[in-house]
DNA sequence: ACCTGAACACCGTTCAAGT
DNA sequence: ACCTGAACACCGTTCAAGT
């Protein structure tokens, strides 16, 4: 049996998928400074060295992790609108644990940097109104995916389900049930249409 | 000066207005069991008393006090669901604390009947899918009022502005950015478009 | 530089007790 | 029936101390 090797040293991004790890797996509720130490292997008093704003700074880098999305500009302002909202909206599913801080937190940092991304990609297309654009395209997703997760029946409580450890999952994951698909695409079919006849 | 008189009995109902004014003016993590007592003038566990299941009772309420919105049914569908996603904004925006709430939890009590509700009122006026419609309808407020939200600039956090007993308030509250109405209107009109092509 | 231990103020919740 | 007081386990955060 070998000696235990010295551990993986503490960093933001292994703070942070932790921490997603247990906001998707239990409930932000659940999600605490002493439990993210737990999974880390470490006290909870280390996080602070990588966070200096503590449980703040963290709530901020989720809500930032899980909307900061990049999408590469496509033949037409269309088709770059349509990467970034499937993009968008792959990311939010991903972690239902978060979504309430991702459809509340004003974007910050890299999740700003997205948006004028996005903007500056419709305006190059020349499209008319870009920033008010991006504005209707972030509140489609946006409630696409609160009305999907809450279809799924997600939800914070989890009261301990026997001690399993594994987290409890919505019935269809990661691929996605296909009729909530067809209907993100077709209701971004139409706003899209509209946005060109603006 | 005439003796205390005795004090207001506790009920649900000043309990959830007691609540939302601290998570509207403070953030809603700033809502404490122990802070709402103090606003109710009570110990925090008398809230136990009519509210069983405790905290996750209060946010259940709050979710569901926010979201079960009555609209009388219009001359046709389109008015019946137009009053419908007006009011539902309205509510919405009034209580920004627990919005996070909102989006979040899924619809419960009067919260599922305000859905079936409306369901019905698109059924008896004989719009095709009248289920998808209200998934679409909740989705467009949804996204609407969260995108409206962050650009309003309320934020969570308002660590304490100088020990003052006044909530911040959103630059343009209650009445609302005449912008902002009109975007709204006008994503109504061709999402109820689309919906009635269908 | 990075992590720990002990400490502090505060939190949710219970339970027996008061009226 | 309704509320309180004391208690318990747990939380976020600080700070001095270790390596």
């Amino acid at each position: 049996m070998p000696a235990k090797r010295p551990p993986v040293p503490l960093s933001r991004e292994r703070i942070i998928d932790a921490a997603l790890h247990i906001a998707d797996g239990q409930g932000l509720r659940r999600l605490t400074m002493r439990r993210l130490g737990d999974a880390l292997e470490v006290e909870a008093m280390a996080i602070y060295h990588h966070l200096p704003r503590g449980k703040d700074a963290l709530m901020d880098a989720l809500a930032e992790h899980v909307t900061a999305v990049h999408a590469e500009p496509g033949e037409s302002w269309q088709e770059s609108a349509r990467a970034w909202c499937r993009a968008s909206r792959a990311a939010l599913r991903e972690h239902p644990g978060v979504l309430a801080l991702a459809l509340t937190k004003p974007p910050r940092g890299r999740a700003a940097i997205a948006i004028r991304e996005q903007t500056d990609q419709l305006a190059d297309a020349g499209l008319a109104d870009p920033a008010g654009a991006v504005r209707a395209l972030r509140a489609y997703v946006f409630g696409a995916v609160a009305v999907e997760v809450q279809q799924s029946g997600w939800a914070e409580p989890q009261a301990d389900p026997g001690d399993e450890n594994e987290p409890w999952r919505p019935p269809s994951r990661g691929g996605g049930s296909p009729e909530a698909d067809t209907d993100f695409e077709h209701g971004l079919d139409a706003l899209l249409a509209g946005l060109g006849a603006r």
